[in-house]
RNA sequence: GGUCUCGUAGUAUAACGGUUAGUACAUCGGGUUUUCAUCCCGACAACGCGGGUUCGACUCCCGCCGAGAUCACCA
């Protein structure tokens, strides 16, 4: 039997580094054994839907390469693949139910059943609403809602994280399988949908756990075969014990991709919280992962979000992408991440410029503010100048004239390169008896004005003959 | 409150009865003739507590404590 797992959000607003997980792995999982991944749109609830929030999610999905077989786009042979559109396949099994007489139409008022809720909590009793079943129930029509008629018992379970499982009766309740708006509850329809589409392995997150009885007990009542259930724990705010949320300010999947973050950084970094394959593998591509998912390690308890190593993971995949498929593959995610400054630039120069500064990236947004002076001439700051930590020794008579030093012996150079200037910055240190840090100091700030460059030969070499010397030239007289 | 889940360094994790409890991020120190970073080397740092079982427990059992989830006509 092939592998169908789902991924089934509802259009609410964007996906967070939060839930992605529970898209990501069902994909892995799918993947790895040739099977199939759908997405629905559960979209179920009228009153919190968003606009344009499918197309949100579905950015995101594509974005990380989370490809879905079946689901809107792509479409399918199990849709429609929003809820929206399945409302008579739910009222089908809804009838089956009341016949069977598992299910029946619930005239009681909702300040009724809050009366009824308030009392029990009142005598600190649980509230279940099948103490409160009403004895005479209408005919099932619009309007009013249909619920279940649970019979209460135990149940035993298996999930694929969590382990054998056991429930006992008490948690058994008459819920929700229609509202009285005609729209079924996500705990009706996700049984309907899933047991339809074939879905073999249900994900989602631990808190639905809780609900399990319930769904099992429906899963019973209908008929239909138990998938395999998955339970993922939850991924933590960076403070607190608190799953992450929008309002701790978890940021959409989306937005660290405008931030400069790679796609392979995120969905590395995102499988490998709360899971690991029991190597000391670190870093994995798309089809490693594939490969070596399995349901059994993933981690049981919630995981902490941590920023700071999404970005390390971040610099890894900069560096290993600069450095296994060239540089011209990194440049070619960079559009958008240059300066201002940059605008006029050839690809070809932007490209040399990545190529000595790409191993101190971040995020491609750092080129923003790393490679500025590459492009148009830095502003002066003698305050910068004279008060380094190397140069503030150094008179300023003395700096004038180190780097007029420097300039006539640069000048003399035909051979613009990365060696030439190395060998010539080395005889330029034997005759001016100065440190490097100090020598270096000194053409690095005058070249750039930055607090950091790369090696001053590369700078030399990128910025070009003329432009290098200009600049030195322009701060020796400064001074 | 009922029910359920979880508990190894600051963080993510390895270990599946016997190890000086391993690795990575972070932090601190050092090296690679300037800076920042990369890379390399090193340091700091953990089995929530208490009982058992066992020759031996991070690992198995029980209790406690702590954290979380859930008890909607939301998903």
């Amino acid at each position: 039997m092939s592998i169908v797992t789902r991924f089934a959000p509802s259009p609410t607003g964007y996906i967070h580094i939060g839930n992605v997980r529970s898209a990501i792995y069902p994909y892995l999982l799918a993947k790895q054994s040739d099977g199939k991944m759908i997405l629905r749109i559960e979209d179920t609830d009228r009153a919190r839907y968003v606009e344009g929030a499918t197309e949100l999610i579905e950015d995101t999905l594509e974005w990380l390469g989370l490809n879905w077989d079946e689901g809107p786009i792509v479409g399918g042979t199990h849709g429609p693949y929003f809820q929206s559109e399945r409302k008579n396949i739910y009222h089908e099994w809804a009838r089956k139910l009341i016949a069977a007489g598992r299910a029946y139409a619930d005239p009681t008022p909702p300040e009724q059943i809050e009366a009824y809720r308030k009392q029990c909590n009142e005598q600190k009793v649980p509230f279940l609403y099948r103490n409160f079943r009403p004895t005479d129930t209408p005919e099932w029509q619009p309007g009013i809602p249909l619920r279940f008629k649970a019979e209460p018992k135990d149940y035993d379970w298996h999930d694929e994280v969590m382990g054998d499982m056991h429930s006992g009766p008490e948690v058994l309740d008459d819920i929700i399988l229609i509202k009285k708006d005609g729209y079924p509850t996500y705990n009706f329809a996700h049984i309907v949908d899933d047991s339809e589409m074939g879905v073999t392995h249900v994900m989602r997150g631990v808190e639905y756990l809780s609900s399990m009885p319930n769904y099992l007990a429906l899963y019973e009542a209908l008929g239909l075969e138990r998938p395999k259930f998955v339970s993922l724990p939850h991924i933590l705010a960076p403070q607190g014990n608190k799953k992450l949320g929008k309002r701790d300010g978890a940021k959409s999947v989306t937005e660290y991709r405008d931030d400069g973050v790679l796609a392979e950084a995120m969905l590395n970094y995102l499988a490998c919280l709360g899971w690991n394959d029991g190597t000391e593998q670190e870093i994995y591509t798309k089809d490693e992962l594939i490969k070596r998912f399995s349901l059994d390690r993933i981690q049981n308890s919630g995981a902490r979000y941590d920023e700071t190593k999404l970005l390390w993971m971040n610099g890894q995949w900069i560096r290993r992408i600069a450095d296994e498929q060239g540089i011209d593959a990194l440049y070619a995610r960079t559009e958008g991440f240059w300066p201002q400054s940059a605008d006029g630039a050839s690809d070809e120069r932007k490209m040399q410029v990545l190529s000595i500064i790409y191993d101190r990236l971040k995020t491609l947004s750092d080129l923003r503010t790393m490679t500025d002076y590459f492009f148009k001439d830095p502003e002066l700051d003698l305050d910068m100048l004279i008060h380094n930590k190397y140069l503030k020794k150094l008179s300023e008579s003395e700096l004038e004239s180190l780097l007029k030093a420097s300039i006539a012996k640069l000048s003399m150079l035909s051979t613009w390169d990365a060696d030439s200037l190395q060998s010539t910055l080395n005889d330029l240190l034997g005759e001016t008896g100065k440190k490097p840090a100090e020598l270096f100091s000194l053409i690095r700030l005058a070249l750039s004005y930055a607090p950091f460059s790369p090696a001053l030969n590369l700078t030399m070499e990128v910025l070009g003959k003329e432009v290098s010397l200009a600049r030195l030239n322009a701060t020796a007289r400064a001074i």
